[in-house]
This record gives structure tokens, sequence and C-alpha cells, in this order.
RNA sequence: CGGGGUGUAGCGUAGCCCGGUCAUCGCGCCUCGUUUGGGACGAGGAGGUCGCAGGUUCGAAUCCUGCCACCCCGACCA
């Protein structure tokens, strides 16, 4: 039998790391809080990208791209934005090293080559790119202005956990400029719809689209609209934002368009992300104790097909036909691995596709080339059956459909089981602290009730969603007038 | 930055309280042979500044001091 990881149900954490590190997806690097994504975790962040790019394509954006570093008298111009980062910022201060006259073949800052000005590294682009925008910018027919970026930010977190919070990561951040207010929250939202859509289809994680409160708003925003996830321990991932972000980039770095009756106005803003701690919420939506599990659309292997032979004459009869089913299923746009190494055995290639999360493993031995069959295992259910090799195309490309969808509805159930009303405090907490998930109660709106709560149960609002039906009530927590319902949970 | 913990081979670890053939075991790696339908087996082999720097001692992985790194819990957060 296959070596299981750490149970999830014992340490979910230490599941989770392990997870990461043998599925072969990333691993601290030497640079505090900074992962390196390995091949395989970074192939399903291209396979990520490339589907949110043209979802963004779609949508009418364009990419471009802006500067890592930012003079810091731009990067405070925006005044609570550069508040709310200004603790996880790295700066550069200097721009050369010189060789170090107290310490052989050592390097050290040239103290002589202190920049006049330090430089943010980006944690965010806002700054940059609206000083940017104020060129671009002159009439109304320069708008709406709709550009995405693909880059790297950084935050200095004090405390990093691979792919939910490093301090480097890989990101998208869409930034765009409108003429009016309307058309602004209308991007907004429909950018929190292309990520519900992204997450729901591709990643099959269901997730709940809403608004933040105003303590979890994004800083300089006007409103920040989310999608939260629901991972297997109960706890509630922030899976993206998009930001409603009024005038005020428009007003700090004075970008005005010239309207249609010649006026001069401030422009409207928006702006969007997600993150490669998508890649985390994916897998700890999925995966099981076996190791990774993998929705078809974004596994960077759908099949592999593994050989059983005990000699060179078995192989090659083996490979042949492998080889007539691997090229018609790449003529499907199925990606498929033969994996002939002889340098492991198939029980080992199993266990190891297993751990990757490889939807779909073929295998094939001598019985199978006399009885024209092939054994097809399913990585979701862990199912084996033996199949004709007639028609095993057709039968491939229905299954991976069909795994997509089960994986999304496993998830969907899982997830509508843990959202919970309770309509007191001590139900509040009894919730929260066996069954864990969304805990859907009546908050009265203010941030000094968020807070308490906050402090008594470590359950933040995660958002107030979309969907909410307005239902008079009282607060779980002051007994106020509450005009809806709202989630909470404890989050990553 | 506060509170707790850990650093021993590529990975995971025993030993530390009570200083002295203790550098242990498993996985992995290399060689040869037998194996190959769920992480094979046997035999042989390679691999270590016991985190770093001091100190105590005849003698330190073990005791003391300082430093560094990492992990967990807080605060912070996509």
């Amino acid at each position: 039998m296959s070596k299981k990881l750490t149970k999830r149900s014992e340490d979910y954490s230490k599941w989770y790391n392990e997870l990461v590190v043998k599925a072969d997806l990333a691993e601290n690097s030497a640079v505090r809080g900074c992962m390196v994504i390995k091949p395989y975790g970074y192939a399903i962040w291209e396979k990520m990208q490339k589907a949110l790019d043209e979802m963004f394509k779609e949508t009418g954006h364009e990419n471009a791209y802006f500067p890592l570093l930012v003079p810091k008298s731009l990067f405070e111009a925006e005044e609570r934005n550069a508040a709310g980062f200004a603790k996880e910022c790295a700066v550069v201060t200097h721009y050369r090293l010189k060789n170090n006259p107290d310490k052989e073949g050592k390097l050290m800052v040239d103290p002589n080559a202190k920049l006049e000005e330090e430089l943010v590294i980006r944690p965010t682009s806002e700054a940059i790119i609206w000083n940017t925008y104020k060129g671009w910018i002159q009439s109304y027919r320069d708008l709406p202005l709709l550009v995405n970026q693909w880059a790297n930010v950084m935050r200095w977190e004090m405390r990093t956990r691979l792919f939910l919070r490093t301090a480097e990561f890989l990101w998208q951040e869409g930034h765009t400029a409108h003429a009016t207010e309307q058309e602004a929250v209308a991007e907004t939202t429909k950018m929190q719809g292309v990520y519900a859509d992204f997450a729901e289809n591709f990643m099959a994680m269901p997730v709940v689209k809403g608004v933040k409160t105003e303590s979890e708003r994004f800083a300089g925003a006007k409103d920040t609209y989310t999608i939260e996830a629901l991972m297997q321990d109960g706890k509630a991932l922030q899976a993206g934002t998009s930001h409603f972000l009024g005038q005020n980039f428009a007003e700090a770095f004075d970008v005005k368009f010239t309207n249609k009756q010649g006026k001069q106005e401030y422009v409207w803003a928006s702006s969007w992300g997600v993150s490669t701690r998508l890649i985390g919420g994916l897998i700890m939506t999925h995966s099981d104790d076996f190791g990774l599990v993998l929705p078809p659309k974004l596994a960077p292997i759908q099949v592999v097909i593994v050989p059983i032979y005990r000699n060179e004459e078995q192989l090659d009869a083996i490979s042949e036909k492998a080889n007539t089913i691997v090229k018609s299923l790449k003529a499907k746009g199925i990606s498929v691995k033969f994996d002939s190494r002889d340098t492991h055995k198939p029980g080992w290639k199993f266990a190891e596709y297993e751990l990757k999360g490889v939807p779909l493993r073929i295998a094939m031995g001598p019985r199978d080339l006399e009885n024209g069959t092939l054994e097809l295992a399913r990585r979701d259910t862990l199912k084996k059956e033996s199949v004709p090799q007639d028609g095993i195309e057709d039968r491939i490309e229905g299954l991976l459909v069909e795994i997509q969808e089960s994986l999304y509805k496993k998830a969907l159930d899982y997830r509508n089981e843990h959202i919970t009303e309770v309509d007191n405090f001590e139900d509040f907490q009894e919730v929260l602290d066996s069954k864990g998930g969304f805990v859907s109660a009546h908050w009265d709106g203010t941030t000094a009730t968020e807070d308490k709560i906050k402090e008594l149960t470590k359950a933040t609002i995660r958002c107030i969603a979309l969907d909410a039906k307005n239902e008079a009530g009282k607060c779980v927590y002051s007994g106020a007038f509450s005009k809806k319902r709202v989630l909470f949970a404890k989050a990553y």
C-alpha cells in the first residue's frame, strides 16, 4: 500500500506542508519567507495564468508591465494605501557594493552609494501605475483604460507559509480607469464575477461572492469585493479581491480627464488581483491523505500511462500500443505522459502520480495486451477498473469532464454543509470550535462588535454575501438591530 | 516584535536530564544479483565541521554564555 501523508485530521498544517513538499510543488528558499516554486507547481500556475488571461482578454483587458521599484514619494501619495502597507515594505536604499577592506573576499554596502530617495519594492502597484496613468489619460476618449499586469510583489510578512503567504509572491493585478462611478463599480463586480467563474469552473472550488466590511477593506479602497473559499479544515481563504477605488488614486496622482462637456473630472478606478495563493487553495480544497487531487482543467498531466513488463520485448509491445493512445489523446488536446522509466517499479509510479494528483492513470501489462484491455484508475475516487482498449480516448475524454464536475460537487457539498446559521453567541462559539466553516449570523454593522468577536473567537467577518437576503434580526453579539446575516469564519 | 520549541548524513530521527568506544536507526543514494499487476528483496558500499562562536573540563553532541536559523502560538496579511 501507499505510504500515506500525515493525516489531515491529526495536523492539517503539517499535512499541508508535507503535501506541498512531497508533491514537488514548492519549498522554502534560502531567502527569508520566500519560496521556490518547483517545475510541477509552476506548471499549475501556468495553467491558471493561461485560463485567467483568456478571461481577461475576453473582458477587454490588455497586459502591460510596470517597474518593481516605487520611489517613496510616489508610494506615499495615496495616504491610506501607503499607511496600510508601510509596515511590510522592503526598501532599497543603496545601489552599489564594494570590497570590504576589513574582510578579505567579502563585500559591503558602499556608504557612498546611498540613494537620494529610497525605492520601495512594490507590495502592490497602484502608486507607480497611477503615476503613469496621469500621462496616458487626458480625454474621455482615453477611457476606459483596462490594463492588467502579471508580476511579482513583495510583502514582508511576519509569518509566512508556502503559497498562502510568502514574502514574495506572483500575481496578476488589474488596474482600470473609468469616466464614471457606475462604470468603475460595474468593472469591479464584473471582475469579481470572472474570479468566481475561474474558481468554480477551473479550480472546482466553490466560492462565496461578497463584499468586505470596513475593517477588512483594502487600504485606499471605497469597497472591496471578495471571493471566499472554504478549506477542508474549516478555515476560510480569501481567494481573490476586486476593489472599487473611487477617485482616491486619481486625486492623489492628479489624474483628470476632460468630459464630453469640456469639464475636467477625476477618473474613477478599480483594481483586482489573484495570486499564487490560489495554488494553496487548490491543494487544500481537494487533496486527501494520498496526496494532491487536481481538477483535470488545471492538471499539468491529465493522464499517465504506466507500463508493466518483465522484459524488453514486453515493454516494446506495450510501448507500441501506448504510443498510439498517447497520439490520439494528444490529438484531442489531452495532456498525457507515458512513463516508461525502468528506474522505478509500477507500484512506485502509482504512488508517485497519486501524490502528484494526476486525474487518470492507465496501467498496461502483458495480460492487457492479450485481452485488449487496460486498467483505468481515477485519482478522485481511487477506483480502478479494467476496460477495453477500444474507444479508450472517448472514455477518457468523458471521464475528465466527469471528474472535474464531481470534484466541484464534492467541494460544494462540503462547503454548503459548513455554512451554519446561528442566532446566539453560545452557538456561535460552539460551531466555530467544533464544526468550523462559515457561520451565518446577524451583525449590528459596527467595527467595535466585529473586533470584539474577533478577540473572543478569532473569527472575522469574511464577507457580506452579495446574495444574502434581507432579513431583520438581532446581532449575535450585541443584540442590536441587523438587516441581514453576514458570514464569519476563522481564516488563513 | 512578544511567548514556547527545535537545530545530529540528502530527508526523518535516537542519544542530551545523569559529560567518557554514542555518533543510533529508518528512508534515500551507489555496486552486484534476483525481481517488476500497489512504493521489491538480499549482499556489499559511500556519506557527518553533532547550527555558529566562545567558555567550563583531563575529556563536550551532552553543561554554561552569546549569536544565527527554522517551526508553532500571538500581532499583521492576497
